[in-house]
DNA sequence: GACATGATGCTCT
DNA sequence: GAGCATCATGTCT
């Protein structure tokens, strides 16, 4: 069952712990990918100096974010690296929920020949092995993950889940000790 | 395993 | 022109 629209138009600290232990799908030409979402991060716009969209900054990078929810906000970092992020909240709320790491299930040979053959630990352990393993690029900017390219579905999976502080956000002053970070427990 | 470092390009000031 | 929601590789144990 593919996740609708009513998942995603919530506050980004609920859709960021739900979906850990959903399945995140990839379809392309070359075959279907996908994996347990095991690790996330909510970025909660307007009041979260962390959020590429603190204080409502908008601009032609970030205006994915200000999408109706259940959008796909992805972008480049360190000049090398994209990151896979779910659009929460209804339009104008510029909140998202970053993906940090799947467990892979399906595809896993193509996400293998994607990434060079690493093993299967390392094919979706980080927001930038995952975007590489399923084949997201800036062409699925703001692609709508309730059509049938990438989307995410219902799972009977029922994880425990941990709250840690986000990653790697220490220029944004007390916001990076927000527990803002949702992981699955092994 | 634990750490340090370099690669690399786009966005915003 | 600075800095960034990262990763792979190297060195040292």
């Amino acid at each position: 069952m593919k996740l609708t629209r009513n998942f995603y138009i919530r506050s980004g600290l609920v859709v960021a712990r739900e979906l850990i232990g959903k399945k995140l799908v990839s379809c392309s030409e070359e075959g279907i990918t996908a994996g347990i979402i095991i690790e996330t991060e909510a970025y909660m716009g307007a009041e979260d100096a962390a959020s590429h969209s603190y204080k409502n900054r908008r601009t032609a990078r970030t205006e994915s974010m200000f999408s109706e929810g259940g959008h796909l906000y992805v972008y480049l970092i360190y000049g090398m690296y994209l990151c896979a992020n779910v659009v929460a909240n209804v339009r104008d709320i510029p909140e998202a929920v970053l993906i940090r790491a799947l467990q892979p299930t399906d595809g896993i040979e193509l996400m293998q020949n994607r990434r060079q053959k690493k093993s299967l630990k390392d094919l979706c352990s980080g927001p930038g092995k995952l975007t590489q393993a399923l084949g997201i690029s800036k062409k699925d900017y703001d692609l709508d993950l309730c059509d049938d390219k990438i989307f995410i579905e219902e799972t009977n999976l029922k994880p425990t889940i941990i709250t840690t502080k986000r990653i790697n956000i220490d220029y944004s002053g007390e916001a990076a000790d927000y527990p803002w970070r949702f992981l699955m427990q092994n």
